[in-house]
DNA sequence: ATAAACTCCGTACCTTGGTACGTAGTCAAG
DNA sequence: CTTGACTACGTACCAAGGTACGGAGTTTAT
């Protein structure tokens, strides 16, 4: 199998043609090798990479921040201090996002609660969840 | 205590006041009532109302899917069949998230332990949270 | 070897979710 | 009773994240 020009690599990840090159004028994907003619070609794991920009992007990542998300690995020369410093934000970011949605579950499983007891209450107890 | 006019309210809300009459004309927060000249006067609740789109808005919500969380509410005349479904077809999109915001939350701890440990991946770590 | 399908690049355009602007009327304090 | 802050309304503009278009070259299947 030879490697995926642009238009099988963005049949794969679901997305269109002007994505995967919106996403490379980003920088959230790496510049391809260009056949002869200039043709993009490129490794396999871009799929991967489409996807999870995605994914994070329906999670309410800006793509700014999932640019962030990506550059985040280890160092092989110096210090990986930088590096765990802003792993360490995201995770509090991400904590923050998990602690909301959980919040906004269980208003909404007491929503559900109040739908199958059939109680008259006139409140919207969704409003109660998020302050 | 007076019942706030569209000033007050965004300032409570943290909002400008154009985003408020925004939200107004996409039918996120209801019609106020106008005083003599017209002037807005708004209810006491209609601040929790916009910080609960605020916050959804920041978890990946579009305007759109907040109006459905915010219509969802039991209905004193009639079933409550229809309401309970689509609420529990947005627990089940809340869950996914979670799931994949912990995901990423893994990824990142596993990150910052190699970080520890000075071992050496030349792979972007994040990119295998999601799928 | 020629049509159909794919790719290139640059630019223009679109939707979402606001934000700002201009003109005019209103209210509250001194 | 006027000056400054607030409000109304409509329209225009903005940034983010794509999406589409046009004209040219390339590849592939028949």
């Amino acid at each position: 199998m030879t490697r995926p020009t642009i238009g099988q690599v963005a049949k794969r990840a679901g997305v269109g043609v002007e994505t995967v090159r919106f996403y490379e004028r980003r920088g959230l994907i790496e510049q391809p090798i260009k056949r002869n003619a200039g043709y993009r070609v490129y490794p396999e794991d871009v799929v991967h990479r489409i996807r999870f920009i995605r994914h994070a992007k329906d999670l309410g990542f800006t793509l700014n921040e999932i640019g962030e998300l990506l550059s985040l690995r280890p160092d092989r020369h110096g210090s990986c201090d930088a590096v765990k410093e802003r792993a360490e934000a995201k995770v509090a970011d991400i904590e923050e996002k998990i602690g909301s949605l959980t919040r906004m579950q269980h208003s909404l499983g007491r929503l559900i609660d109040a739908c199958e007891s059939r109680s008259e209450t006139a409140e919207c107890p969704i409003l109660e969840a998020l302050e």
